[in-house]
DNA sequence: CACTCATGTTAATCTAGTTTAACTTCATTT
DNA sequence: AAATGAAGTTAAACTAGATTAACATGAGTG
């Protein structure tokens, strides 16, 4: 009950109901691994060849466009999926990189074993399906609000919905996921401070 | 083989392969329904109880906010899905609205008999995870253009990835999608002829 | 034919958010 | 204790895009 992977084995029992034989032959196709606060879990440009689920730690998968900018994705915390799931889902180049914002450790789910693992625990394949429709929900969610709301407002709903993120991560990285200027979200801050 | 729901067989057969026996299944599963140009197919604060997949015709799905403004979520025409995913998926009232732009011709899944039909047609299952799947990196491929790309760059994606659309649909709703107003897209096209 | 009504254009003014740049704070290293 | 560097602040000048409002076009329709 003290294995590490548990935190995993309680998040999937939350969404499917696995037997005891299924955790073993899970747990048998999965790995965890350590990355120090830097490294890189997946890259820009390679094929995205596990997902990666949080045990302890911090990531920010981000984009490096044209000009070199950077555009924060998402960021995950303990209990997160963090991974490209377009590039692991259709094994093409990833345009994303995910970079460990902490010392951070993660289960991963190789895509080799991907398929192997369906056919033997085929309750992952519900599973999986489950977590990508809360994938799809979120990101839907995400546009509206991208379209509908002033920075302002995208604010002050990251901050609501997320304030364990908020704590952790730096200033501009948020920003930049807000999708803003550092300099603007200081100004929104004092804002929001003057007026109380 | 010259059936209505010819287009969706083929749609579906493009992804999994269907015997004869499941097209059946399928078959006996589904409605096709016509609708008018301005009638509604979903309405915001309903449950989605229908998938529906676009024989003929063209839809816009759209919200409106706090303000009553309203934003263009996507287009759908000929062999697209169009419905809100996020309330088929998890039986909860619907952010969006699915309005006719022109004459419209469906074929609608209705959820009661979803369940039942993924049963009796297990590869459904697979299909469906894959559309979802689709809807998930075209989702967030947007959430980075939206980010990272001006209006400009914006409009003329649009233009290059959905021509046909381009086409069909008024220009203020093309600004909407896009996240601008109409009369900016106005004048992001009379500099894009300027410049040639 | 004249009259709506929906769509699109143009131009002036305005504002949310960017850019640039100088300055502050604070933790880490030497 | 000085020095470096990463993170955050402030403020001035600037720009992409919004707002407002007047006008243009064109397809029905009485």
């Amino acid at each position: 009950m003290s294995r590490k992977e548990q935190p995993l084995i309680d998040y999937i029992n939350r969404i499917v109901e696995l037997s005891e034989e299924e955790e073993q032959i899970l747990l048998s196709g999965i790995k965890t691994r350590r990355y120090l606060k830097g490294q890189y879990i997946l890259q820009q440009g390679d094929v995205c060849s596990v997902s990666a689920f949080v045990l302890k730690g911090c990531t920010k998968t981000f984009y490096l466009d044209d000009q070199g900018q950077e555009h924060v994705i998402m960021f995950s915390i303990e209990d997160w999926w963090t991974s490209d799931l377009a590039s692991f889902i259709t094994q093409t180049p990833s345009d994303f990189n995910v970079q460990c914002l902490e010392n951070t450790e993660v289960v991963l789910f190789p895509y080799e074993t991907h398929d192997k693992l369906l056919e033997e625990v085929p309750i992952l394949e519900r599973f999986f399906r489950k977590i990508i429709e809360r994938a799809l929900v979120a990101s839907q969610k995400r546009v509206v609000r991208n379209l509908s709301m002033s920075a302002r407002d995208r604010y002050l709903y990251f901050r609501k919905q997320y304030p364990l993120i908020e704590q952790r991560v730096p200033q501009y990285l948020i920003a930049s996921y807000l999708g803003i200027t550092k300099e603007f979200l200081s100004k929104i801050k004092s804002q929001l401070i003057q007026e109380q």
